[in-house]
DNA sequence: TTTGCTATTGAAAATCATTTTCATAAACAT
DNA sequence: ATGTTTATGAAAATGATTTTCAATAGCAAA
């Protein structure tokens, strides 16, 4: 089932985080998008319905989700970080790898194979916790390689 | 069986590229550490050897291993990329995905369960590589938690 | 509702990794 | 040995992200 609309709002308070505009219109953002933006893509997004809204606030409050689970953070290699909304226990839909173009810095998001993929993910997951003794939290699988548009 | 000292010599004149001193200390150098370095680790420890190296040339000579397939470069998520010669198909040796610490930043290698990794993640190459018509040529996959340190 | 405390904000300045510029030096083909 | 490039290193430039700081806005309590 799809995440209800301000379900964000009881873990900021939780976390006795005050729950402000421009967090709000950030995380709304968040959840209508469902490309992985930069820090900079989200600030003039969120700019034309809020446009008070400073880059620095942005930063900061995806620094916040980042470290509340709510948000996942990506390096695809260009130097500028990007942001998603993570995928939760209750909403698998959004759970999803990246493929990435080397040459033009394309990402896709796949969803397909991801299945396979969970079972052996967890199986390691679980070992590595034992072996290592580390509380594994979040994993991250990417290919790299060149689009079809860069091949030609 | 493990590379040959020099093996790289071939590979840089193969590209046109000269065989430079700074090269070779920085590959030398690669070639003995077992550890993802920032570039600034190296530029260090290629100082100690050869005490003329700059920065720069060290950034640079990366970024042409990184091209040549012959390094890989890492985002641990600190802000610094790490560097680490790339495992080869003569050396499987090196092969090897990371579970980090997002606490304090440590980062261990881990080489088990990579075998049974590995199965998968051809499959899903080749179902990916079809499917988006991508020529797809690496992969990484890091685990994210808390280290034993951390959780105390 | 009003008040007061404190977390949050935005602008500007600071930071820090990485790149670019440019004049000099070192490879290496001849 | 020589000449042509490619590669180098220092310094300056860049660009994303952080920090600083005074002003603002949430929200708990009255």
């Amino acid at each position: 089932m799809p995440r209800q609309r301000g379900w964000w709002k009881r873990r900021l308070r939780g976390r006795g985080c005050r729950l402000t505009v421009p967090r709000q219109a950030i995380l709304e953002l968040l959840s209508k998008s469902s490309e992985h933006l930069s820090a900079e893509d989200i600030y003039f997004k969120v700019k034309k319905i809020y446009p008070a809204i400073g880059l620095t606030t942005v930063y900061r409050t995806l620094e916040l989700l980042v470290n509340m689970g709510v948000v996942s953070k990506f390096d695809f290699g260009d130097g500028r970080a990007r942001y998603e909304l993570a995928a939760n226990s209750e909403d698998e839909e959004n759970h999803h790898h990246h493929l990435i173009c080397t040459s033009c810095g394309k990402v896709i998001n796949y969803t397909d194979f991801v299945n396979q993929e969970k079972e052996l993910i967890e199986k390691t997951e679980n070992k590595l916790a034992t072996k290592y003794n580390f509380e594994i939290n979040n994993h991250q699988i990417q290919f790299y390689g060149i689009c079809p548009n860069c091949k030609k």
